[in-house]
RNA sequence: GUGAUUGUAGCUCAGCUGGUUAGAGCGCCGGAUUGUGGUUCCGGAGGUCGCCGGUUCGAAACCGGUCUUUCACCCCA
């Protein structure tokens, strides 16, 4: 092991068979892409740092990969910051360029770019790898795809049901029952912030409720005092941690709490239009949930938020997220224009489909015939054989050299080719072929114009 | 970025409180069977024990560093 190759962390190789398997999950939800009427598009793999830089707070400015700047660019390195020790601002003085981070920035960027070319409301889907250069853990990588799909230039709020039925499409598709669409707006953690008297914290507010199931009512009570969010708003909030019932006791308790936020009950009466669609127009396995602790930490969310929950007994994170972003082309200088978007975590879906067993059987790289070489002159015919098969819409290859039969049986067993067509010195003077079935070990002796025949 | 954790043959793992030539199963290659695979039998190849350094008469084992894996934070797909 001592001198071999090797990747860096967090990054993978992938083999023929989980190659096809990707695209098995890739095939899906492209078609679930169109068949919403999005349309593809790509960016490149690096931005210009300024793109990306502040896009997604501080601790997602430290998970950028920086591209070292090459040649006589190297003489911009800041050297007094870092001197001062402002290593951020010395490392950005010595790269201009970064790896892109998701797909919702570059986007927001390319609309902008294009927005004379661009006939709104524009439907994207974008799949591509993104790099985060994050501790690697399971299900977590540095090198990871992205499945996105955005709409820009509408506030209509059907498209936040049409996301709802998008996720349910693509999970049910892929025989992934029992996902949770946890879905929860911004404007109802921006009105509990206000109502509260803390609107200036409300990131650190929203980052400690969304830890809720996970440290607990006491935990995130604390978590709170610490970021200086004051005792008597906490117990304002009390109703929030003992938030029950069905949807519209939720619902009723929300608006009671959050009566005198404007912000708070347009968030309500957005939830409440989803809701009410969604329960018409119904969904085939997912189930959607109004999750009040749904925070995520991205800050450029301003309305619906989405998370996707793996089925229970699954351990995994999120395997989708999204939401509504009012302003995200106002970074770029395009105003008044609202987004909103999924994305899907191919990679993890990959570990919950594995992990499950629910990639199809049919799902193989399979070569459907192999023609055993047995020297010149059968090996041409066995090519002319070949030529017929692959017209006829059969995956066939020869096996190139001329080797002991065992060991050409052997290679089609390994790669699990169903069928062994054998042309040697007996066939050519009779002008058949023998057709082996790999699987239940018959053979059967035709004429080589009817090979077709027996399969 | 913080604190842990893992690394021995292609794979899964043994390897005692430091002590000769580091093992097993599976896989691989060859033969039994030079026109027939998956079963069986026989034989064989393959490892500077992640890497670098240190302690020691002696290190796979102990110590330090580094890389990698996994986990909890942080954050997130």
């Amino acid at each position: 092991m001592a001198q071999k190759p090797s990747i860096p962390k967090g990054t993978r190789d992938f083999s023929p068979i989980e190659v096809t398997k990707r695209n098995y999950i890739f095939n899906i939800i492209k078609t679930a892409f169109q068949s919403f009427g999005f349309q593809p598009i790509e960016t490149p793999s690096f931005e210009k740092s300024e793109t990306l830089l502040g896009k997604y707070g501080e601790e997602g400015d430290r998970l950028i990969f920086k591209i070292l700047n090459s040649g006589e660019k190297v003489k911009k390195a800041d050297l007094q910051a870092l001197e001062d020790g402002n290593l951020a601002r010395f490392s950005n003085s010595l790269a201009e360029k970064a790896l892109r981070y998701d797909l919702t920035v570059p986007f927001a960027r390319y609309v902008v770019q294009h927005q004379n070319d661009i006939t709104f409301p524009f439907k994207r889907y974008q799949i591509q790898p993104v790099w985060r250069a994050d501790r690697p853990q399971h299900g977590r990588f540095q090198e990871f795809f992205q499945c996105d799909a955005d709409v820009v230039g509408s506030t209509s709020l059907w498209q936040e049901v049409e996301f709802v039925q998008l996720y349910d499409k693509v999970f049910s598709n892929l025989g992934l029952e029992g996902v949770t669409i946890k879905i929860n707006n911004r404007k109802i953690l921006s009105g509990i912030a206000e109502v509260i008297g803390a609107k200036d914290k409300l990131i650190d507010f929203t980052v400690a409720l969304d830890k809720l199931d996970k440290i607990g009512e006491d935990g995130v009570k604390n978590e709170m005092l610490n970021k200086g969010i004051s005792a008597e708003a906490i117990e304002k909030v009390q109703p929030l941690f003992s938030f029950s019932g069905n949807l519209d006791d939720k619902l009723d308790q929300l608006k009671q709490l959050l009566s005198s936020s404007d912000e708070g009950m347009e968030g309500i009466a957005d939830l409440e239009f989803v809701f009410e669609a969604i329960e018409v127009l119904g969904l085939e396995t997912a189930r959607l949930d109004l999750d009040i602790t749904l925070a995520r930490g991205l800050n450029y969310y301003t309305g619906a938020i989405y998370e996707v929950a793996a089925p229970k007994g699954v351990k995994m994170g999120s395997i989708g997220g999204g939401g509504r972003y009012d302003d995200l082309t106002g970074i770029f200088g395009l105003k008044n224009v609202s987004g909103v978007g999924i994305s899907f975590g191919l990679d993890r879906i990959y570990l919950v489909l594995e992990e499950l067993g629910l990639f199809p059987e049919t799902v193989t790289d399979k070569v459907d015939v192999l023609c055993i070489n047995f020297g010149e002159k059968e090996a041409l015919a066995s090519m002319k054989l070949i030529k017929v098969l692959r017209e006829a819409g059969k995956s066939a290859e020869l096996y190139p050299d001329k080797a002991k039969p065992k060991k050409q049986m052997n290679y089609a067993n390994k790669r699990n080719i169903p069928y062994v067509i054998i042309i040697g010195g007996n066939e050519l003077e009779n002008n058949t072929c023998t057709v082996k079935n790999m699987n239940d070990g018959t053979q059967l002796e035709v004429p080589f114009d009817e090979v077709l025949t027996a399969f």
